[in-house]
RNA sequence: GCCGUUGUGGCGGAAUUGGCAGACGCGCUGGACUCAAAAUCCAGUGGUGGCAACACCGUGUGGGUUCGACUCCCACCGACGGCACCA
């Protein structure tokens, strides 16, 4: 009788369906093992086969744990708000809601048809009301403690349509769907204050264990660097310019100053003879994308003010220029030069012909900026010091002269939270016309998104609520009339929490249960791709951090390990995508060869975390080893074979407990591969073995559990065991069945391995001298020479040197 | 340009603390079974030379440390991911 996968696959789905083997209970008696997918987008596409691939892994340390004794929570849900769904809405007539959950149905359906083992209770979704009145809760939390604000930022826009586009949906400058010229827009928007955690976003991460990469991701992102802040007063006025410096230390050689075009001052203490000329550089730079402005524009432009500052430290005065290389956005949007030891400032200076002077010594600032360190020249009390010394010795002076201060300053900016669009969670304000704006009161959440039918651009660039006039009205008790805020959150929002919610999905009293949170969390285990790298984890930890400071929740950081699976790429080891033909479905895998097959061949194929090209060859390859597998166990009648007994020849005894040990080991550091390697292996010497030991046998069927649980689930009953096999005590092995009265060492001479003998395990060192140099073959290397040293390790080797 | 990851047979990939490079799988070759084929089972398979024993070469490139280097150090090259004038 055959591996039949299809009935074995539905068989057992629907056996853990009906017994709800997967259910998680809060047995706090038991140590807790949390292990969480990034939810999905259900897109309409459906599911790819990069999808099961981390599915796969946390799937199998779920099983792994459960049958290690953890309580495992391993839950799924959906990211279900998004783009692609009011586009869709928008062309087809259609609302968002029902599109949506018929992909959610869909992608579900081929989820459970890979065998994961999901605790579908705890099933979430974003764009389900129950749940997102706590994502609206969160925001006005915010909103409370002075975190969420309303100012007016720059948006992509198109002028034709008239409608607002996500940086993704602008390729080339033009609009993906229109193709209209997108422009700079400053509109109306919320925005979360994430600024004021960076440093706890930046400490917090050392004790995570994440990837080194992601880490670093996010530390450039927040950017945290230190220096000072320097006050530069302007000649002939009562301005003041303030400027951030990480190398206060170089301020004697600071030559000129620069102000963003777009800098408050630069108009009012502009000269009356530069006044055109700095129109017109900002009219050119307004007109530049920020592509332009960075990327392609290497070549520094600029224009003189009239105007000059006076140094604090020394009176001199410096030419106050305006130039695009300074962005409004970081510090305070003004520096000053120091061209002998600043590239930029160099390049500006040169091209310029502005005053280039060394402050510090070595390099030759005629050639090239210096950037070293060195000892301080030309710079008066700071002459001979080092850079270290005399950044903070000119900090401190700054400070007595009340002319500038050290300061930290950040690369992030605050988060723009909302979003000009019709499916996402609304956010709780109201706008009265006597000025004043009130949050939704908390009693009335959630704020419902209501339904519509036909999605129009509202024109204004407002999302399409704006049409929805009975929803978008409101008069309170007293007459006054208001209108509801039309921007809805962004994606990132109900993915920001969700974890949280896993934990105690139904709890209508709060996010979720302050006891409950503290047994399951943090989340031992999320497995993800790396795109998620910088804005979904930084934007999930900025919340957390700001819940747990409410006390909601009872840890500062949500995700103790996170580990990124690679990506997997078409045979031809290319990105799959429909264009390239190269795309691969996973139901027709798991019709033709079974979801074991899918994911004992997405395990076998390489690390988890590094991106593999798929390979038909190799999908074949992991189903003819589950059939070898079968087989073995399995006659032709559907009958467990006759060597299968209690008999032990001993033929399996090393081969079996060495199984046991490696993948476990492997099993633990998530090293799938080579786990399954090593089970092939096991297999292998089984086929040669003429006994089958029924013991050895079920802990083999155990091993292979997790990762082909149906047919292990199958395996095991043919075995004669009660179903099922989820929860049974993983197989220990016998540390001394691993250890061999005699081992083979090995002959080198010079370091080159000239010959091989079995010994006894516990051979001295002379002895195995006295072996190597008998050996033949070592003699021919060894006669007639002089022999330098002998290194000998017992049972490892000898190494005989000579010369 | 900067940060991070990575480079091993025809292919995917193995190799605790430096100690037999290439486990396992794919592919290929041969054998068994079969009228034949498929499937299956068994064996072989880094390159060069040799009937063989065995020798030489071999982990991106060039140096170095060491009795011994895929592994450690220095310099360089290529691929992938991220950031991009952040003062």
């Amino acid at each position: 009788m055959p591996y039949e996968h299809q009935k074995i696959e539905q068989k057992w789905q629907k056996y853990w369906d009906e017994n709800q083997t997967f259910a998680t209970t809060d047995d706090t008696s038991k140590p807790k093992y949390y292990a969480m997918d990034m939810f999905p987008y259900p897109s309409g596409q459906g599911l790819h086969v990069g999808h099961p691939e981390g599915y796969t892994a946390t799937d199998i340390m779920s099983r792994f744990k459960r049958a290690n004794g953890f309580n495992v929570l391993h839950p799924m849900g959906w990211d279900a708000f998004g783009l692609p769904a009011e586009q869709y809405a928008m062309k087809t007539g259609h609302n968002p809601a029902d599109f949506t959950s018929q992909n959610v149905d869909h992608f579900r359906e081929q989820i459970k048809s890979l065998g994961l083992s999901y605790d579908w209770n705890r099933e979430i979704n974003t764009t389900d009301p129950a749940y997102y009145k706590w994502t609206q809760w969160i925001f006005e939390k915010l909103y409370e403690k002075g975190l969420a604000y309303e100012s007016n930022m720059m948006v992509n826009w198109d002028p034709i349509d008239r409608v607002v586009l996500a940086n993704e949906e602008v390729i080339d400058g033009k609009s993906e769907r229109s193709g209209n010229k997108v422009e700079r827009k400053a509109l109306r928007q919320w925005v979360l204050k994430i600024t004021a955690y960076a440093d706890r976003l930046v400490d917090d991460l050392d004790d995570l264990d994440w990837p080194e990469a992601i880490k670093e991701q996010q530390r450039h992102w927040i950017g945290r660097s230190k220096g000072a802040a320097v006050f530069f007063n302007v000649a002939d006025s009562n301005k003041k310019i303030e400027v951030y410096t990480t190398r206060p230390d170089t301020l004697f050689g600071a030559s000129y100053m620069v102000l963003a075009p777009e800098h408050q001052l630069v108009d009012e203490i502009a000269t009356e003879q530069q006044k055109q000329a700095i129109s017109d550089y900002r009219a050119i730079i307004s007109a530049k994308t920020d592509l332009e402005r960075t990327d392609l524009n290497k070549d520094k432009t600029g224009v003189f003010t009239g105007a000059y500052g006076v140094n604090p430290i020394n009176g001199e005065k410096l030419p106050i220029w305006i130039a695009d290389y300074v962005l409004a956005s970081y510090g305070t949007g003004a520096i000053m030069a120091v061209p002998a030891h600043d590239d930029r400032d160099f390049e500006f200076a040169q091209k310029f012909a502005l005053e280039i002077k060394p402050v510090i010594a070595g390099g030759d600032v005629t050639k090239e900026p210096y950037t070293g360190d060195g000892l301080h020249i030309n710079s008066d009390f700071l002459d001979g010091l080092d850079k270290s010394t005399a950044i903070n010795t000119t900090i401190a002076w700054l400070e007595t002269q009340e002319s500038g201060h050290a300061q930290t300053n950040f690369r992030l900016r605050d988060w723009i939270f909302s979003r000009q669009r019709y499916w996402g969670e609304p956010i709780p304000v109201i706008h009265w016309e006597d000025g004043t704006t009130t949050l939704v009161p908390e009693k009335e959440l959630p704020l419902l998104l209501p339904h519509a039918t036909e999605l129009r651009p509202s024109g204004s660039g407002e999302s399409p609520l704006a049409n929805l006039t009975d929803w978008l009205e409101i008069t309170r008790e007293d007459g006054v009339k208001g209108r509801r805020e039309t921007n809805t959150m962004p994606q990132w929002a109900g993915s920001s929490w969700y974890f949280l919610r896993y934990i105690d999905p139904r709890n209508a009293e709060k996010i979720a249960d302050l006891d409950k949170l503290k047994y399951w969390m943090n989340v031992d285990l999320y497995v993800g791709g790396a795109e998620h790298a910088v804005l979904h984890l930084l934007y999930a930890r900025f919340w957390h951090k700001f819940l747990y400071d409410l006390g909601v929740v009872p840890t500062k950081e949500p995700f103790q390990k996170l580990v990124n699976q690679g990506m997997i790429l078409g045979s031809n080891h290319e990105k799959m995508s429909k264009s390239k033909g190269n795309v691969v479905n996973p139901d027709d895998i798991v019709t033709a060869f079974g979801a074991d097959t899918l994911r004992v061949y997405e395990m076998f194929m390489g690390p988890l975390t590094q991106n593999k090209p798929w390979s038909e060859e190799g999908i074949t390859g992991s189903r003819r080893w589950l059939d070898r597998v079968w087989r073995l166990l399995i006659d032709d009648e559907g009958q467990v074979r006759e060597a299968v007994s209690t008999y032990n020849s001993g033929d399996l005894d090393k081969i079996y407990h060495q199984t046991v040990k490696k993948v476990t080991e492997d099993l633990e550091n998530m090293h799938f591969n080579t786990a399954i390697s090593q089970m092939m292996v096991f297999i292998n010497e089984a086929y040669k073995s003429e006994a089958l030991p029924i013991n050895y046998m079920t802990g083999f069927v155990q091993l292979l559990a997790p990762i082909a649980p149906h047919l292990a689930e199958e395996l095991w009953v043919r075995l004669g065991n009660k179903a099922s096999i989820s929860y049974v005590t993983w197989p220990q092995y016998d540390q001394a069945q691993l250890v061999d009265d005699t081992v083979e060492i090995i002959f080198q001479v010079n370091g080159k391995v000239r010959g091989k003998a079995t010994v006894a395990r516990d051979l001295d060192k002379d002895s195995m001298i006295a072996a190597a140099k008998l050996d033949d073959n070592v003699q021919n290397f060894i006669a007639e020479k002089t022999i330098r040293k002998v290194i000998a390790i017992p049972g490892k080797f000898v190494n005989i040197v000579v010369g």
